[in-house]
DNA sequence: CATGAATGAGTGTTCATTCAT
DNA sequence: AATGAATGAACACTCATTCAT
């Protein structure tokens, strides 16, 4: 209808995109090339430079899905009246499980972030410190109100837990014997269990 | 005399695998073109092919010598009489020390895996899992003992250990707040936290 | 309500050829992509390969103007019944004023000639040499009357001449300390007096 | 012997280099390829790429070339000491014929020459600038002793007489009707007489 | 042991042009 | 009369690797 739906059902951007994830995802950002996604979504390579002004362009926007969808997630979760261990229990259990179900997001953003153009990898950071900050406020508060424990600096808390989700994508496989929500519960238990007073 | 000691008084192709890990590290291995290597090795590119057979090659060493290096180091601690709790805290402390002390190595094992050769990769995934059932081994035997918490599996347990080591590249500098050894009881304080029974 | 005076008061084409016209002079040819030009212009691609058959056809266009007008002055100056030395001065310094009047036209017209088709190159160069000719039919004029020195030929003269008109677009800035009409009557003073007997 | 020159007998840069000076003659600078030249070289691109840093380094250096043979034969002809009239015309004729038996580089320097980098293009025009000045000085030597008419700038009399010798790739064909001698006799006699005083 | 000239397949990107609407 | 999504061929340039010396 929009005159850009013609071979897949979808958007040729969208195709794009979803071309490009699982490449980058499988192969790396730079053992893609430009011609395998253009084949891979059934287009040619003046309509991928027609949407997109470069390949970090593609890269990028991989970012910003993921980075706007996670970070709606924790302001939801933290925003709530709840108990703070159970606003971080859920936040750090929440984070597994959307890392689980965009395993190949995430594994492009550990492994190909340095690809960014010098402006865009700082926009990313920029944000992902805003999500990580927000994080971390659930930790002082509960630290604050005494129902963590004060052993450990805050920040060493957070680097900690998401040490363990950005390691989801190098050992997680979707048809091993654990399901995303009971990884993701284990891990917040670890979590919570370590912050113990 | 010795042929290969000209320059800096190093042998070859020590010198060409430490330009290559600092290069690799800095810039990301597709990032890093072999003159590059050469250039800062102060060697030429007949020589790099003498002493090793490709690119990927050197990526191979890189990973060989850090692992043999954890691989010694854990075997050491795992392998003395002292209580398991004990010998769990200072292998897990351990692998923050020597990782900070090798930043360089660990950023280009965690970012340019993906780069080696399939066998050469086999080889090394081989040997980092006997690495970490090693660590796990550690887990199981104070989880069978009573002295941990069998509430979470041992192998998640590292694997929650080991993500939070990976990251390390990502947010630790040498010339930050926390010392190395800081960071390490930290983080070895976290998980023997997490698994109190 | 004309439908081809929308933006800018000026109908559609013109605004394309003027947009061109400045490109080209500015960028060359080649450097400019006809994606800059319609964005010059305010229109679309689309509307400019409706008035347009080529990009190559819009260089043509800019030649016909400039090569119209230059003929149409000769024709007039040469035309009169004044003596020839006048006739000739008048002649060598008008093509010097248009040609600094339009310098935008000239430097394109000596730099990206070679971008035209062969059928529509071949046309211009034949309306240049007709222009030539009127003007080496004053030169042979006064050579045959007297006034002028034989003993250069006539059309070496005339290439004398137009080499140092072309190369105004060269060195000739209007902000610079001559007017157009000074360079003008240098110009055609030395003409005039290296054809002195 | 030296390893470069298998094929044609001559080294591969001079080669490369040759080949590039036709085909930009004769296409210009932008409608020749890479391709065309190492092509027309036989050679590779990636030998090429060996000896020159990009396509304009090869624009770069035909300019050199030419203009270092220019400089070196207008310092000879201006530093004797024969008379100033005697130095300009044999100057002026000298340039005519330097220029028509370097028909090829002459073409490009006029026609290409924008296409060099901004850094490139400074140091030519630096060049250039230097020779032009040491014609000016033999112009108004003549003007200051008396023997050339003061009526016109010295730099705008340069002009006029470069103007000429840019415009010999316009017009001047090896098989027509007059030899370089002859060409260059003409120019410098035009150029003289119109500076009688 | 070591050189460095040369290879050749591959890279990301540009752009004039077309055509369904 | 005009749009703008899409094409597809061409482009300059890179680089790991080889091999005669």
């Amino acid at each position: 209808m929009a005159g850009t739906t013609e071979n897949g059902g979808r958007p040729v951007p969208q195709r794009l995109l979803a071309a490009a994830t699982r490449l980058f995802a499988d192969q790396g950002y730079d053992r893609t090339s430009v011609q395998e996604i253009v084949e891979a979504a059934g287009v040619t390579k003046g309509a991928l430079y027609h949407y997109f002004g470069s390949k970090d362009d593609l890269l990028h926007e991989v970012y910003g899905r993921v980075l706007r969808l996670q970070q709606e997630r924790l302001d939801a979760l933290a925003g709530t009246d709840a108990p703070v261990e159970r606003r971080l229990r859920q936040a750090a259990a929440d984070v597994v499980v959307t890392t689980i179900e965009n395993l190949d997001d995430t594994k492009i953003f550990f492994r190909s972030m340095h690809h960014l153009a010098p402006e865009k990898l700082r926009q990313v950071r920029a944000e992902r410190r805003r999500y990580h900050e927000r994080f971390r406020a659930l930790v002082e508060e509960g630290q604050r109100s005494g129902v963590f424990s004060r052993a450990t600096p805050a920040d060493l808390v957070v680097d900690y837990h998401f040490g363990s989700v950005h390691h989801l994508s190098s050992w997680y496989r979707p048809d091993g014997p654990l399901a995303a929500q009971e990884v993701a519960d284990h891990l917040a238990d670890l979590l919570l269990r370590a912050l113990r007073p």
